[in-house]
DNA sequence: CGGATCGAC
DNA sequence: CTATGTCGATCCG
């Protein structure tokens, strides 16, 4: 489902092509050409409801940009200098956190549904066809989109492009079917990776990559496919001949006119085993591998992206599709320069009204994005133009992790634990398994991890029976902290202490094992020493809290990537509008952090001025003093355990900064091993297990159509973040007796009696409340204001009155898959700007609504 | 909090 | 013969 979104609103005002559009259509031989294509669309639809309604949109997008344009003009030089500076400090924060040492993989099945409704009726798979119905279409195969067909077009009017067009009903069961399959090959790469509807995933492949490199050849070695069921044998045994010449014509299926499968395969591949291929170690051969395995899988093809982040590697994915993949290397001048010339309407969550008003400033590519970064502070939201530099310097999420809220209440929690021991049971006995040991794993708010387990005589395989010991388990636990409700945020069922023999080794089995070994090997790699200090980072992106990030920021501290050639200083404020000059730009302000300006830093920990320019060392004196609070209050807090914790923010750059403290688990046979021996001896493993995450909405409000399901079945994830940091967690589980489940603990805390000072402004803070004081600091840091904030605290839908910010973007701007970000997605929310002209534009908007709607 | 808007698929 | 979907996130009043 890539297609839609490339669609480009050209230039005209044609509210009806916005949708419709055509873009980069080859016209094929027997397809339409752009011209013609637009003459039908445009005789098909004009003077329909659809279409007044389309123009009136498009007139109020003209009206929106207007408003803005005069805004603009507004604009003193002052206010933009003033607005340059500001910033730009924001952009030395943000290049000094750049996060390169993920390596992140974005999957999307080509035309999905299509495809699969070729796969599996032959007749069809030389016309053209798409999926959906007369009303609506939600994919078209390559064929039919020489006519123009796409997705997201009415069925009627895809008719009068291409008269021979079939119409294939939507069978979700059955993409269901193909989409979980793919993701038990993702899942092997990545335990938690994330999909994205049916067709499409994340992958974070770091780790994978670390192990494979000591992995025998034969395990990296895949075979062709040469007794599948249908009738593509013959071509899959061709293939095999191709391919390992590096000139195989991929597909069967799909495309005519297709490039290769290894498209880019020039290595020299192993051929000593028939029928087979060995695939390297480096994440281009990764990904070459699980596009081959979903090819022998499901016969269907995938393109893939390879990246530092998630907002790259979606954007690498369709650079090469379909059945293609491509990389762009974890350096920060090869992300620039890959975003050098890119149009903004590439990026996820750019739509066409934000092309279109940013077109109207001159903005196209994301270069321009970057060089009107000024500007566009002022004239969008703080949401918005935040969004708009991650872009422009192309940050992004480097976690999968969703972003899930608590469910408080017994029910909830009681028909949570039946479901997954329904889907456990459903595990076992498809493996014709049968346990005897029953453990309950609970993760509460503050991210403790507890499990609680229960052995029985008789040996236990059906939901009931396996409900009936989970909700004991459960019970206690609720029991233990009434009458406060238990606050959950991740639950787990899991059966161990099978009855029969050890599974065979090497076997392809049931992906249940395979991701229960990962998962649990998360946790239990953060041995009790590791969690100290060394897990700082100095990363405001990464979320604390997660097993993952720790993990990342250690590595990232190993390997520092500030490369010496990058270390001039350069004039600043400077506006260079050629592409060329971007990276230069950028890198200039990346530059400042070891110029001059940091020449007198006081650090935010201990309050001393720090006589160093280095940033490094700078960094380093920042991490050693709050690993040194860190062990002070460590101390503290189990001293008096009984107490409550704030999981609390602190400091801008290190807000949410958690030093997570793990106990050996010593009933845990897993622990201590590590991560590669259980991933390669699974089946040793000698128990399965279901987890769920708790959904961001409340799972009976939104019981989503096709996958929801499916996606909490098959991807099982470990860790997840708060969207807004509770102020007065009540812990839940009692530290002191937890000897069974690792633990963790979340430092930090506020003391009652302490005194803040805001090391910006260096001013005593009369709150108590952190949220208050970190937005005073945001607020010093961001806006240079200095702002005396009372006691209590409102959530921050507070509007601060801050000179020369002037909010326009009314409508805001989703930030798609990095905004659940919860980092960026709440705390900065105070921040909003004086809106007094966006409710002016508002108010208008609506009153025109209205009028039109009784028309 | 509900309606409007944007964006993804 | 007709006929343009559905969801989550965000913003605003």
């Amino acid at each position: 489902m890539d297609d839609m979104k490339k669609i480009s609103n050209s230039s005209c005002n044609d509210g009806l092509l916005l949708r419709m559009g055509l873009n980069d259509n080859k016209a094929g031989m027997q397809g339409l050409d752009k011209e013609k294509i637009n003459k039908i669309i445009m005789e098909a639809t004009k003077g329909s409801k659809f279409y007044e309604n389309e123009l009136k949109k498009d007139q109020q997008v003209n009206q929106r940009i207007e408003r803005m344009m005069q805004l603009k003009e507004k604009i003193t030089a002052q206010q933009l200098l003033k607005a340059q500076m500001q910033v730009d400090k924001l952009v030395i924060e943000l290049e000094r956190n750049r996060d390169l040492s993920s390596t992140i993989v974005h999957i999307d099945m080509d035309a999905f549904y299509a495809a699969v409704e070729m796969r599996d009726n032959p007749e069809l798979k030389e016309k053209p066809i798409a999926v959906g119905s007369m009303s609506m279409l939600s994919t078209s195969n390559y064929h039919a989109r020489r006519f123009g067909v796409r997705a997201a077009m009415p069925g009627f009017i895809a008719k009068r492009l291409c008269p021979h067009l079939t119409i294939v009903p939507l069978n979700f069961k059955k993409y269901g079917k193909v989409s979980k399959e793919v993701r038990e090959i993702l899942a092997e790469y990545d335990p938690s990776f994330m999909p994205v509807g049916l067709d499409e995933a994340y992958l974070n492949i770091t780790e994978h990559l670390e192990e494979r490199l000591n992995w025998p050849e034969d395990r990296r070695r895949f075979f062709f496919n040469t007794e599948s069921t249908t009738g593509i044998d013959k071509d899959c045994i061709n293939m095999s001949a191709k391919f390992n010449e590096g000139e195989v014509s991929s597909s069967p299926i799909l495309f005519e006119d297709n490039t290769s499968l290894m498209d880019d395969n020039l290595e020299q591949r192993d051929l000593s085993v028939e029928n087979s291929v060995v695939f390297g170690t480096s994440a281009e051969e990764v990904v070459k591998e699980i596009r081959f395995r979903i090819e022998q899988k499901t016969q269907l093809t995938a393109s893939a992206g390879i990246a530092p982040n998630t907002m790259l590697a979606k954007m690498c994915s369709d650079h090469n599709k379909p059945n293609g993949q491509y990389r762009i290397s974890p350096e920060r001048l090869a992300v620039l320069d890959f975003l050098k010339d890119l149009p903004i309407r590439k990026v996820p969550g750019i739509g066409k009204v934000t092309e279109k008003m940013l077109k109207a400033l001159g903005i196209v590519t994301c270069s321009e994005l970057y060089q009107q970064r000024a500007l566009l502070s002022l004239l969008f939201s703080e949401v918005s133009w935040r969004n708009f530099l991650d872009i422009s310097l192309g940050l992004g999420s480097t976690h999968l992790e969703k972003t899930f809220s608590e469910i408080n209440t017994a029910e909830d929690q009681y028909s949570l634990c039946r479901e997954l021991c329904r889907d456990l049971a459903q595990d076992l006995q498809k493996e014709g398994l049968k346990g005897k040991t029953v453990t309950l794993k609970l993760k509460n708010v503050n991210f403790e991890v507890k499990t609680r387990a229960s052995t029985v005589l008789s040996s236990v395989s059906t939901e009931e029976e396996i409900f009936t010991v989970a909700k004991d388990l459960l019970g206690t636990e609720i029991n233990s902290v009434a009458p406060h409700p238990l606050r959950i945020r991740l639950m787990g069922v899991r059966v161990s202490g099978f009855l029969t023999e050890e599974e065979k080794k090497y076997q392809q089995k049931s992906i249940t094992s395979f991701l229960k070994s990962g998962k649990e090997i998360g946790f239990l790699r953060l041995q009790p020493e590791k969690a100290n200090q060394k897990y700082f980072t100095k990363n405001s992106e990464a979320h604390r809290g997660s097993f993952f990030d720790q993990k990342r920021a250690a590595r990232q501290l190993n390997s520092e990537n500030i490369s010496p050639n990058e270390s001039r200083g350069k004039q600043l404020f400077q506006d260079d509008k050629s592409p060329a000059n971007f990276m230069e730009e950028t890198k200039k302000v990346a530059d400042l952090q070891n110029s001059n300006a940091c020449k007198i830093f006081t650090c935010p920990v201990c309050f001393e001025k720090q006589s160093s320019n280095n940033l490094e060392e700078l960094n380093r004196h920042i991490d050693e003093c709050l690993s040194g609070m860190c062990v002070k209050d460590t101390v503290e807090i189990s001293k008096n355990d009984s107490s409550r914790e704030n999981t609390s923010n602190f400091l801008p750059q290190f807000k949410n900064e958690w030093v997570v403290k793990c106990q050996n688990n010593k009933t845990d046979q897993l622990s201590g091993t590590d991560q590669s021996a259980c991933v390669s001896d699974s089946s040793t493993d000698n128990s399965t297990e279901r987890f769920s995450q708790i959904p961001d909405k409340s799972p009976s409000k939104r019981q989503p159509s096709n996958l929801s399901d499916i996606a909490r079945k098959v991807c099982m994830k470990q860790c997840f973040f708060p969207k807004q940091v509770s102020q007065d967690n009540e812990d839940h589980f009692d530290k002191t007796e937890d000897t069974e489940g690792a633990s963790s603990s979340c430092f930090f805390e506020t003391k009652e009696d302490s005194v803040l000072v805001c090391p910006v402004c260096n001013s005593e803070q009369k709150t108590t409340s952190l949220t208050a004081f970190n937005r005073h600091v945001d607020v010093c840091l961001n806006k240079g204001l200095i702002e005396e904030l009372t006691e209590k605290e409102d959530f921050p839908t507070k509007t601060y009155n801050m000179e020369n910010s002037n909010s326009f973007l009314s409508g805001g701007l989703s930030k798609g898959q990095q905004c659940t970000n919860p980092s960026q997605g709440t705390k900065r929310s105070g921040l909003t700007a004086s809106q007094s002209v966006s409710k002016k534009a508002k108010s208008s908007n609506s009153k025109h609504t209205i009028k039109m709607f009784f028309k």
